[in-house]
DNA sequence: AAGAACTCCTGTTGGC
DNA sequence: TGCCAACAGGAGTTCT
């Protein structure tokens, strides 16, 4: 289930086999994925160059040179692998020749091969997704920032803009819970049922308090507010640094894994210990938003 | 308008 | 062992 460091550690992966070449087929095996593909997908792609590779939130973004960025969300289960092409060094750790052998093994099952680029440098770039909740759209650069993927999205947590004011402000007369809140793209766009699980167990708060706590009072961020953005900020940069975490859905492009999982406080472990010292309460699952959410009762007031 | 519920999808898991 | 229901969840849509 990738989330923004998910996504970054992916934009890493590929960026080294997909930059500075040109898409020489793209192969597209099925009309859709969560939405229509855009019409003439390949071979608008096709002949194009890669400019860059960026990331927004959970999208990637692929500015080609012919004006058009290609739009990418993984949505639950999407994933690539990638076969670099000769004369590419390997970096991210992407070894081609471990491809294959993922691909044996079960772990990616070919039949979820939906759009494959091969590249000028003889790298192959394959989208694998099983439940098909990924994405892809093509808009030209001009309309980027306006086109409804992007006109609603919130703050992005890892940049600048992301402070506790501005936090205060997006939560001022809100009633709905925190978790609902902080998985709401429209306010910081990038999080997760994970990250926020893990961010809000950090930070003391209780999942089920109303989001309208961040607020400002006296003109100033609450003190609860102060606490949780440099911590949800801190979460993401570990994350990113343990190359995103792997369950069930997520792998790197090259089928290794993230190991952030290991850093888990409270996603996945109900019923187990609180690791606070001195608390002796175990982690609580119930569902907000549809979604499971893990705390402790006891330190997140 | 905000907030909650529902929907899409398929692999995995647990109960019988 | 086999079958089936429940579950996982990002984000768009629909409802209240």
């Amino acid at each position: 289930m990738p989330e923004l460091p998910e996504v970054e550690t992916v934009r890493r992966g590929i960026e080294p086999a997909m930059v500075d070449a040109t898409f020489v087929t793209v192969e597209q095996r099925r009309p859709d994925l969560r939405f229509p593909l855009p019409v003439d997908f390949a071979t608008r792609l096709q002949g194009q160059r890669v400019i860059s590779l960026g990331r927004r939130a959970k999208y990637l973004l692929l500015t080609t040179s012919g004006g058009e960025v290609l739009i990418m969300h993984l949505g639950m289960s999407g994933r690539f692998t990638v076969a670099l092409g000769q004369g590419l060094t390997e970096t991210n750790g992407a070894r081609s020749d471990l491809v294959g052998e993922f691909a044996h093994a079960g772990v990616c099952n070919p039949k979820h091969d939906h759009v494959v680029f091969h590249m000028s440098n003889g790298s192959i770039i394959t989208y694998n997704d099983p439940r098909r909740f990924g994405y892809m759209d093509l808009v030209t650069e001009n309309a980027l920032a306006d086109c409804h993927h992007f006109s609603k999205l919130g703050v992005e947590p890892l940049g600048n803009s992301f402070h506790s004011t501005a936090l205060a402000s997006m939560a001022a007369n809100r009633t709905t819970n925190l978790k609902a809140f902080l998985l709401d793209q429209r306010h910081v766009a990038g999080l997760g049922n994970i990250y926020v699980c893990e961010a809000l167990y950090r930070a003391r708060l209780s999942p089920r308090r109303q989001a309208s706590c961040l607020a400002l009072s006296n003109g100033k961020p609450s003190a609860r507010c102060e606490r949780l953005v440099p911590i949800i900020k801190s979460v993401l940069e570990e994350a990113i640094a343990a190359g995103g975490s792997t369950l069930k859905d997520y792998a790197h492009t090259d089928g290794s894994l993230g190991y952030f999982q290991h850093s888990f406080a409270v996603y996945g472990r109900e019923g187990e210990p609180c690791l606070t010292p001195a608390c002796s309460a175990k982690i609580e699952r119930n569902v907000q938003a549809g979604r499971s959410t893990f705390y402790c009762g006891n330190c997140q007031r």
